[in-house]
DNA sequence: TCTGGGGTCCTAGGACCC
DNA sequence: TCTGGGGTCCTAGGACCC
């Protein structure tokens, strides 16, 4: 913890819906909804007018929808919302260097290292008032909240204290008289499982939470949220605002309006979702060693399966097949709501890039060009493509070239299969229906 | 017809190695 | 024959955040 209030968070006010508003005014003044409109539809922001009605994010839409029918429900313009926060992460930028933003609409500033004079309240109250100035003139109006204190978990609670259109600063050495009557909800981290603990052992607020001792609190909680938990709650936070984070994962998923039986049309929405994940990875020139696959069934159970390369990979194909693959496993008679696929355990993509060859896949030789028969047969194992062989069953191309494919075959839905060689002429080799095309919507009622 | 989508971090158990 | 730790990697699940 600072001896200056000099970390600053802002956060801009019901965001996806204020850019809504901004951008259609006949949504002014009105209660705003923007979210999933599907049946299985969540809220994703409400505007201070639709909270009127008690309409909250994470809310069911359906439930959104019967509180207040009469607010514009909205499915969303990322690229909006990307473009406006991008408009306030660049002004924030241009105040100091190191900016953390946490999501599109939420960042800390540090404001040690802008250009100020001295670090005074005083002095920082003025500099962040005329900030909340330059962020609606720079947006067209759209209104932020912001926390000014000595580490970011007050800051982050200040700027949440009078919201919306706000700013709060907490002088340094107020900050646990701030939080001890509070509830232990305030301290980033404790949602409803850790609360419901806490208040079976006695505690609700932060002055309750600063009598457990640390043992107690680790037993309650766990070790690394316990020792959070234990100087949280008595406001010591020395985490520096760090402008770079590392991209861990990269995923995509998605809830359908009815639940999926059919295996075919599930392994053609994971080939879809690893092509997008695929897609995502090469972008930020990415690539990763482990894809994962999420399965959510008719009765809300979540399953994970997952599956780690030697080498990282940023291919469709191959993250499509592993997903396809993780999901033979699995026994989804009873109907699945939600599929996913993930892609983790990620490397910079240069050092591939530098030798001009993906990692993960062995290296094709080119082939004559003469031998135009060969290559037509080439065309039809491309690497990816599935394959069948009368001894081995099911498998896919790995490479191919010269006159020889290698195969890789799935044993049991597992993923690392034996690998073999064959002469591209062989007769008991013969391309697979490839699943990957899969009709855009299939209404199964 | 309760319960999104994109993430992060943690825990616990097992394999494996020294 | 019996019995140790510690460390790392992997997998599955879960809490939490916006």
């Amino acid at each position: 913890m600072r001896q200056q209030a000099s970390i600053l968070h802002l956060d801009l006010d019901a965001f996806f819906a204020s850019v809504e508003q901004r951008d259609k005014p006949s949504l002014q003044g009105k209660p705003v909804v923007v979210g999933g409109v599907g049946g299985r539809g969540v809220v994703a922001t409400a505007s201070y007018e639709a909270r009127r009605y008690g309409v909250r994010s994470a809310m069911s839409t359906r439930e959104a929808r019967s509180r207040c029918p009469h607010a514009a429900f909205l499915t969303g313009r990322f690229h909006a919302y990307q473009e406006a926060s991008a408009v306030v992460m660049g002004l924030l930028r241009s105040v100091s260097p190191l900016v953390e933003p946490l999501s599109l609409d939420e960042a800390f500033v540090d404001l040690a290292r802008a250009d100020l004079p001295d670090l005074e309240v005083e002095t920082v109250t003025a500099y962040a008032a005329e900030l909340r100035e330059r962020v609606a003139v720079a947006t067209g109006g759209l209104t932020a909240s912001i926390g000014l204190g000595s580490s970011k978990f007050i800051a982050k609670v200040a700027s949440d204290l009078e919201k919306p259109d706000a700013l709060v600063v907490v002088p340094p050495g107020t900050e646990r008289d701030l939080l001890r009557p509070m509830s232990v909800n305030v301290i980033p981290g404790v949602g409803p499982v850790t609360s419901e603990r806490l208040r079976r052992a006695g505690v609700t607020t932060v002055a309750e939470l600063e009598t457990v001792d640390l043992d107690e609190l680790v037993r309650l909680v766990g070790q690394a949220q316990g020792t959070g938990l234990h100087a949280l709650a008595r406001a010591d936070d020395d985490r520096p605002v760090l402008a770079e984070r590392e991209t861990k994962s990269v995923s995509s998923e998605g809830t359908y309006e009815t639940d999926l039986t059919d295996r075919r049309l599930m392994e053609g929405l994971l080939t879809r979702q690893a092509s997008e994940v695929a897609g995502r990875l090469n972008k930020h020139g990415l690539s990763g060693r482990t894809v994962s696959i999420k399965v959510r069934l008719h009765d809300f159970t979540t399953l994970s399966r997952s599956s780690t390369l030697t080498e990282p990979t940023d291919s469709a194909a191959t993250i499509g097949r592993l997903a396809r693959s993780l999901l033979t496993d699995l026994d989804t008679s009873g109907g699945v709501r939600l599929l996913g696929v993930g892609v983790s355990g990620l490397a910079d993509w240069i050092q591939d890039d530098l030798f001009g060859e993906t990692a993960e896949e062995p290296e094709v030789p080119e082939l004559d060009p003469v031998e135009a028969g060969v290559r037509a047969r080439r065309a039809t194992y491309a690497p990816g493509q599935d394959v069948e062989h009368d001894e081995m069953g099911r498998g896919w191309v790995w490479g191919s070239g010269r006159g020889v494919v290698t195969v890789r075959f799935e044993t049991a839905g597992r993923p690392p299969g034996p690998v073999r060689s064959y002469s591209i002429e062989d007769p008991a080799l013969r391309p697979w229906q490839p699943v990957n095309d899969v009709p855009e919507a299939v209404d199964p009622a």
